[in-house]
DNA sequence: AAACGCCGCAACCGCCGAGGT
DNA sequence: AACCTCGGCGGTTGCGGCGTT
């Protein structure tokens, strides 16, 4: 059993297994010993828990087991064994093998940190560009040569975003300085993508979204309508304070999300950004809490600013927004799927909460 | 067709912490 | 408190498949 790509059992496995069956698992040190196997007792009880367990599921993850992967990790971090007992079959070591090898690669494609399942911002650190841009009237640094200097790398709303700020900082600078400083309109675009936080504490949010006041100067309409977003988006997460987790959705046809319907919604920036003049639609009973519930701003909004899995973050493939409808492959990849999420009944979320 | 490089996967190793004695 | 056993995790290794040159 020492070689790899070891397909099938070999005779040292089979009297492994028949030692197990026998005897049980019991105790791993004496069992080499007692078995007669030449191999410490944690070699036997990898090679038993991860590939000579009855109960082992073979082949290709399913894309359901994929969606509830993501999801576990995003709520457990790489407790391996903890998914992996929420996965009937597969085990730790074969979901962190396909982590790494599969999940992980499509998250950072997509401008997701595999490690915190945020949007990575290191890729456009929209931050220090704004907080230099804006709340350092000293620095010279021109944001509009900076946007075309990085336009191939960006996502056109944010492109927008920055634009808009920009003009509007050389139009009026100064209160627009201090209605930013005032209003910490800055921070709160920025806590926005904190979602798993604001979904646990959205009155926080929300009382600090609608302390952005009426503005009065040129800037006033963009900060009137980005508060106005905000607080659409806001409403969506906080009208059921009963969901801890769930984000609800302005449409009608939303469907309740909770713990207690064992429905675990994604955190926000999972939201399809319905920028897209056809957006998914959602069929009664199917889950829609991670849509956006902004969908009546298709030109500019909080979830079309702050990236998603939906907008390709990819440096080498900037080219699209919209959700990518390619390959068959591809459209495994295709987050459109993650708008639709269940966790299996036996999943205990007050395990890990 | 052969050589080469890349990638996915199964398996292993070292370290560490938890729990029991 | 010290020791032992077990289990978990991150990282690595090595093989095989596949595509490219």
């Amino acid at each position: 059993m020492g070689s790899r790509k070891v397909l099938g059992p070999s005779e040292e496995d089979h009297e492994l297994i028949s030692y197990i069956q026998l005897h049980g698992p019991g105790n791993w040190r004496s069992l080499p010993k007692n078995a007669g196997l030449q191999r410490c007792g944690k070699s036997c009880r990898l090679r038993w828990t991860n590939y000579l367990r009855p109960d082992i599921k073979r082949g290709r993850f399913s894309f359901d087991e994929e969606e509830t992967i993501i999801q576990l990790h995003s709520v457990l971090g790489n407790k391996w064994s903890a998914i992996a007992a929420r996965l009937p079959g597969r085990t730790d070591n074969e979901i962190k093998n396909y982590w790494n090898t599969h999940i992980r690669k499509r998250l950072l494609r997509n401008g997701i940190d595999p490690v915190t399942h945020a949007p990575r911002l290191d890729l456009l650190d929209l931050s220090s560009i704004l907080t230099s841009a804006l709340c350092n009237p000293s620095t010279l640094l021109n944001l509009s040569t900076l946007v075309g200097s990085t336009q191939a790398l960006l996502n056109p709303d944010i492109l927008r975003l920055a634009t808009t700020l920009s003009s509007l900082k050389q139009e009026n600078s100064d209160m627009f300085l201090q209605q930013l400083q005032e209003n910490q309109l800055l921070n709160s675009l920025l806590q926005i993508q904190d979602v798993p936080a604001l979904s646990s504490q959205p009155s926080q949010f929300q009382n600090l979204v609608q302390q952005v006041p009426v503005c009065t100067t040129s800037a006033g309409p963009f900060i009137n309508q980005t508060a106005q977003i905000m607080q659409e988006n806001v409403k969506g997460c906080s009208s059921n304070p009963t969901s801890t987790f769930s984000c609800q959705n302005s449409q009608e046809n939303f469907v309740p999300s909770s713990l207690n319907e064992n429905l675990v919604s994604l955190p926000n920036f999972y939201c399809n950004s319905t920028t897209t003049t056809d957006p998914k639609v959602v069929e009664p009973g199917e889950y829609s809490g991670f849509q956006s519930a902004n969908n009546g701003y298709q030109n500019f909004s909080i979830d079309s600013v702050m990236p998603t899995p939906l907008m390709s973050q990819d440096p080498l493939n900037s080219s699209s927004t919209y959700v990518n409808s390619s390959s068959t492959e591809d459209e495994r990849e295709c987050y459109s799927s993650l708008l639709k999420f269940e966790i299996p009944e036996s999943l205990d979320i007050d395990d890990f909460l």
